[in-house]
DNA sequence: GGCAGGGATGTAATCGATTCCACGAGTCCA
DNA sequence: TGGACTCGTGGAATCGATTACATCCCTGCC
């Protein structure tokens, strides 16, 4: 492959003007730049970044560590994440948690290793003395979805209870009254505070969240499937599951059906983050929608501000209610946004 | 951040011995070893991934473009990629081309530049000249689901035709005579063998497949919801529609409920490409499965062989039909494989 | 006419590792 | 005893770029 030298031999010039017309200094002839640039064309010469990055001590590329790749919630983000970063000049590698923290060190080890500009993260736990060091040691990072309390990194997420709140109105109005739901991993800030903005709305209410009503689930579906059969053995069993995460839905989903039960008829059912599904199932779920595409802009926008020297800042946007079939309303007209697809 | 000279300097020796120690050469004392490491410990030392691959020319990293990472198939593959790759000490960076050429050369000419050890694809369209010079330039290549014909390159895949067989069998069983398909673009491979493929079944039935009965579309859902109400506006529609990937099953099936028609009652439905959701549709969709994980495992392992100097084989797996209710039938026992979950 | 200033260019140091080669010391065997 | 060999080690070249610094030449102004 050729490299900068051959480059500079077929143009006749040194090295350092190569290199001068390739960043588009200021400081070339025409004629020089001509022939440098007819030397590039013939030549297929492409700069190794390998090397630039040595160099200059950057490599523009971005790390995004996620808890699950095979959650649409998180392709999503993946997704808008890539894009934004494109635009901004940036490449991505993305790791894939699989809510494991000892998987989450190794890809952070390994972005690290590589000299990435910056770290994106959506923590699974509570924060491994690796991420925090780094974090300390002033790798540029930001937190996206998830965040780790008490760390000085800029976190961009989506706010929920005013969606929550919403949807226990929404559930109140149609006659509910024994709500449970199905939590993720309290090491997790959305594990906690779903459940938290949950119990504040229910309270409103007057109604109360029992123990036996808060299951403890792992964002995965086989955890959502295994609470719901609990619930479901319960003397008195919830007449709504609501899931912290769509996922968990699913399994509860399935743990209604494998009993020959139906949705919304016998029980119904409501999920946090909404995906292109949801529209699918039998019945549509309810869930509650984050603005997921703006998230990954975001936290990419805070993250480039953050690695070229600007000030980044947190990134709070709302959640919103959409209403489908999976807790017995019909969706008419109502105060409530309907479901647009 | 501490480089290897301040390990060297720490530990009392040259940068040499350091490497040999980082490197498990063999020819270094103990004692030298234990001081290095120790220097190593204290200073909490990770070597430099980007000059080591300047120096080496290895980035233990393997590049793969895929079309759609929405597309629940390409995440799964992607996650099996990344998993095997790992498995093999290598690193994944993920490309994301949208079905869109232009952005497929886009990461590919940035994967390049990135100097990766190799590269995974899953072309869009039938090959751009930059994706063809650097097969032929020796950059190690392995295409995954779909290829491009007359190329040295090994193909790792999956055969549906045996599966599409069984589909028409099952729709043939089942009364239905007048059988469509939605197809991928003519480009792919995948898009327009899976159409032969439908074609050599339905002859075997002594069944047409009229040009009306054969969509366009471009294994997005939006083409799936045009083409399905293409057929549904023909004098005589077809009784099961049959479509090349799963978003365009799901673009079919909001067609055909916007018209407030029932599947499969009124029109019978299924798909390419099986996912976890298709269980949970209304109605849970008949569907044909590639096995995916192995795709990817298997596309890492020939990619690896590649790099690493042994001789990579093409590798084609045997799709398999799934049925479930969107043809008609109840999912009782039968010769064809039921649904498992 | 001479000198300051600025533009175009080349030489060489540098980034942080790996690795070839040389060297000294120790071992073995003739 | 001495040559051949091995082992542990360090010095220095190298990978392919960027860039500080020096140099040269031209222009403009006093």
């Amino acid at each position: 492959m050729a490299g900068i030298k051959d480059v500079a031999a077929a143009a006749g010039v040194s090295v350092a003007t190569v290199s001068r017309v390739l960043n588009g200094h200021p400081s070339v002839s025409a004629e020089a730049r001509a022939r440098v640039n007819r030397a590039v064309e013939t030549l297929g010469y492409r700069p190794n970044a390998v090397a630039r990055s040595l160099r200059t001590d950057q490599t523009h590329t971005l790390g995004l560590v996620i808890s699950d790749v095979l959650n649409p919630y998180f392709t999503e983000l993946a997704r808008s994440v890539e894009e934004e970063a494109r635009a901004l000049g940036y490449s991505v590698i993305i790791g894939n948690a699989d809510e494991r923290p000892e998987l989450q060190d190794h890809h952070v080890r390994n972005l690290l290793d590589r000299r990435i500009d910056g770290l994106l993260v959506s923590p699974t736990d509570g924060g491994s003395p690796l991420m925090l060091d780094a974090a300390r040691a002033g790798t540029p990072m930001v937190f996206v979805d998830r965040w780790i309390p008490g760390v000085e990194v800029p976190v961009v997420r989506a706010d929920g209870r005013g969606a929550v709140r919403d949807l226990v109105a929404h559930l109140y109005r149609l006659g509910h009254r024994r709500l449970a739901i199905i939590a993720g991993p309290a090491a997790t800030t959305t594990g906690s505070e779903r459940v938290e903005a949950f119990r504040a709305a229910l309270a409103e209410h007057g109604l109360p969240l029992p123990d036996a009503y808060t299951g403890q689930g792992d964002f995965q579906a086989e955890s959502g499937r295994r609470v719901t059969e609990g619930f479901l053995d319960l003397a008195e069993p919830p007449e709504v599951v609501f899931a912290a995460d769509n996922l968990m839905a699913l399994g509860a989903l399935d743990a209604v059906r494998a009993r020959g039960l139906r949705v919304p008829d016998d029980i119904a059912l409501a999920a946090f983050d909404d995906i292109p599904w949801f529209v699918h199932t039998d019945p549509p779920v309810t869930a509650i929608a984050q603005p997921t595409g703006e998230l990954g802009r975001a936290a990419v926008r805070a993250l480039v501000d953050r690695i070229e020297g600007r000030t980044p800042r947190s990134v709070t946007l709302p959640a919103r209610l959409v209403v489908r079939r999976s807790c017995g309303a019909p969706p008419t007209p109502s105060p409530v946004q309907r479901s647009t697809s």
